[in-house]
Formats: structure tokens, C-alpha cells, sequence
DNA sequence: GAACGCAGCGCTGCATACAGAGTCGGATGC
DNA sequence: GCATCCGACTCTGTATGCAGCGCTGCGTTC
């Protein structure tokens, strides 16, 4: 684990969790002050933030926070929904058995906790790992990247958290018992519904987003 | 453009045309003396590759070429199938007139450059481009960089060439006509046909590579 | 003869110095 | 009062030095 990992996976969770406003600039030599380390490290992470699509450059070389759009949300979720129904109908039934488990271990347990984005996440991840397909699970891992800053306001309510949940149950019991096209229906359903929650909060928590950052 | 965005450009170059063997190291400081720097953005670029999956890093930190592999190759079909569908299904026929006749002027040239590939991998990200959906596009660009070194080797035939431009004509002549569903046929047939070719070949390719690299 | 240890070295990770591009604000001219 | 120019400052891009890790190969020991 270099410097470099570390700077990188706090500076991505700082991002997340909208610690810097979109419209500054993220400078090298504070973020090195602020991570106790030189600008070299730095760096690094801020070429791979970039590629991973956390942060922009503008033409004179400065980086910032790469504000969610929600043009682009909308186009990650089509190229999502293509790809999970790939992955379902590709997915090998026996490896979904320990996946079934822990979902109905989340159901009794009637998880609330914030961090839920990632318990579906991976959800999600595990279909396309059971897919044997590891292009798929890279891309939809990317773009799980990419919306997650949206998707983590997805998940306020425990209504949605509820939802998810028994539909998840629900793909996975179709897909254990061999129904392929009813659970890739199912999940094509899963993610609409996902999309129109998404779309219907991101326009207004952009704009409260863009109006704190004006003081 | 900076010294590290001429040493990602050279070098990704290079790694598609096979000049560095699979098995060996690229060691920053001779990169640097090859491309006349120093290793800061040789650096900076080895980063990108990775983010690329054009190279690897082993535990140690030692960057290798990534050798291409018939899974990956397999994977990858698989993914560039739906995504090409979603494209297809979603571009705008009204922008694909230029194409259609970039394309008729091809046919009457009959070209067999050895960088078909190219023109090939144009025709498939200017049908994502039409479809408007940026995310399509990237990823299936990130796709077309992957199977790049594998795909030069499906064109090696004049045969091959004449055949692909008559099914893209095809596919640009159902999609100009509004038949949306006989296209979005078509270009799964198309891509079916060329990942046949594709790993036909790929075996022995990957075979002749290896015993090169052992003198 | 095999296994272990150690030294040498090659390479990467990190820090830092320097140069040049870009930006912002103030002074100056109209 | 407004536009323009110039200079200081800020920040990135690049070069380079240094430390430490890991590998290799040789010698030693059992």
C-alpha cells in the first residue's frame, strides 16, 4: 500500500461525501499539506481520479471535482441496464447461493445504515462476478463509480432501502430456479425504478449543491 | 500537450504494435532515455496505461505489457454485442447519412489499407456518437482499444474487408429506413462474425507471439 | 548436493528544486 | 471611468536526488 493508494482512496471518499465544492480547485501542494505527504503522491492519485472520472481537468491544468450531471447519470444508467441484463442471463445459479443468504440475513436485519449504497453495490458487482464475465463486472463496477455520488441519496429512505431489498430476493429466487428471462425482466424493473428515484432527486440536490457553494 | 501526454500516446502505440515482448519489464528510467525525458512523465503515463489495462504492475511494482487472452477477448465480444445494440437501437438515423456515403466511397475504392481496422472502429463509435449517448461511446472506445491488437489480424484478407463493408452498408441502410429491429439483426450478426474470425486466429496468434519472445 | 543467508544492485516510491505558463490585481494612459 | 498593460504570485510540469524494498547470485554450511 503506497502513499499514492492511500491519497487516492481518502481523497475518492472526501469527494464522495462532497467534502470539496465543485467549484474549486484542487490544488497539489494543499492536498499533499492536508495528507501529510509531498506532491508527488498526490499527483497520482489526482491522474487516476481523473481516469476513474471523480475529477476534471480545465484546459490550464487544474483539477476539480467532477460535478454530476444529469444527462450523464441518465446515459450510465442505459448502458447499465444493458449490461446487468447481460450478466443476468449469463450468471451461474449455484454461485448466487451465498449471495441469496446474506440478502435474506440484510431483510431480517432491516439494515438502515447510510453505507447501504454499498451493500447494493455489491449486490449488483456479485451478479456480474457470478457472470464469469470479468469485462462486465469492470464496467459495471466503473459505472457504479461514476453514479455512486447520486445513488447515495438513492437510499435516504427507509422505503427504498425495503424495496430494494425484496426486489433483489425476488431476482435472485427467479434466477435459482432457472426462470433467466423473468429474473432478467425483474432486474430490468429494478433498475428503472432506481433510475426514475435517481432522476427525480438529482435535479434539485444539484441545485442545492451549486447554491452552497455561493456564499 | 505535456511530455507525459506524448509518452502515453508513443508508448500505447508501441504496445499495440507489439514492440515490447509480453513477458518483459519497461523499466521508467529506459523509457525515459527512449523517449528523451526524464521519468516523471514516464511516470505519469505507466499510471494511465494501467488505468488503460494496457499494462499490468506485478506485487513488486514492475509495470508488463498485458497480454491479451482469448477469455478477455471473449469477454469483451460479449460486452461490445449489447453495447453495439443499445447504439444501434438509439442513433439517430438522420446522422448516419454522412457515414452512408463515407462508406458507398469506400466500397467503389475497394481499400484494403492494413488499417481497415481503423476505418472499422470509426464506423462502430460514429453509430454510438449518433445515438447521443456519451457513456455508449466511451466504453465501447475503451472496448475498440482492447481487442485493437487482437483485430489488425482479422483484416489480413481482402475477403474479410469486402464482406464488412457490405454488411455495414446493410446495417446503415435498415437503420436510414427506420427499420430499427432489422439493424440492431444485422449488426449482431456482424459482430458475431467478426469475434468467429477473431478467435479463430487468436490462438495460433498468441501461440506464434510467445515462442518469440523466447530466443 | 541442497538449502540457507547475505551482500550487491536494480528499480520504484517519495521528496524537493526549478522553470514556465497562467492569472489576478494594481498602476497607468486615454 | 474604463481599458490596457505589466508585474507579482500561484500553480503545474519536469528533473533529479535519495532511501528502501526486493530480487539475484554467490558463498557458506549442513
Amino acid at each position: 500500500m503506497t502513499r499514492a493508494d492511500d491519497v487516492h482512496r481518502e481523497l475518492r471518499a472526501a469527494l464522495l461525501s462532497g467534502t470539496f465544492p465543485y467549484g474549486q480547485r484542487l490544488v497539489e501542494e494543499q492536498l499533499a499539506e492536508r495528507f501529510n505527504t509531498s506532491r508527488t503522491p498526490v499527483r497520482e492519485a489526482l491522474r487516476r481520479l481523473e481516469g476513474d472520472g471523480h475529477v476534471v481537468r480545465d484546459r490550464s491544468g487544474g483539477v476539480r471535482p467532477n460535478a454530476p450531471r444529469v444527462t450523464a447519470t441518465r446515459e450510465l444508467y442505459a448502458v447499465r441496464t444493458v449490461l446487468e441484463d447481460l450478466a443476468v442471463r449469463t450468471a451461474d445459479p449455484e454461485k448466487l447461493e451465498p449471495l441469496q443468504e446474506e440478502w435474506l440475513e440484510l431483510r431480517s436485519e432491516r439494515d438502515e445504515s447510510p453505507d447501504f449504497v454499498y451493500a447494493d453495490e455489491s449486490f449488483h458487482e456479485a451478479i456480474a462476478h457470478a457472470s464469469g464475465n470479468s469485462a462486465t463486472e469492470r464496467y459495471l463496477h466503473d459505472i457504479n463509480e461514476r453514479i455512486r455520488v447520486i445513488r447515495i441519496h438513492d437510499f435516504t429512505t427507509v422505503d427504498r432501502i425495503v424495496t430494494t431489498i425484496e426486489e433483489h430476493l425476488e431476482i435472485l429466487d427467479a434466477l435459482r430456479s432457472g426462470k433467466t428471462d423473468a429474473g432478467a425482466a425483474l432486474m430490468r424493473v429494478h433498475i428503472e425504478r432506481s433510475a426514475e428515484v435517481v432522476e427525480r432527486r438529482v435535479g434539485e440536490l444539484l441545485t442545492r449543491m451549486f447554491e452552497e457553494e455561493r456564499p
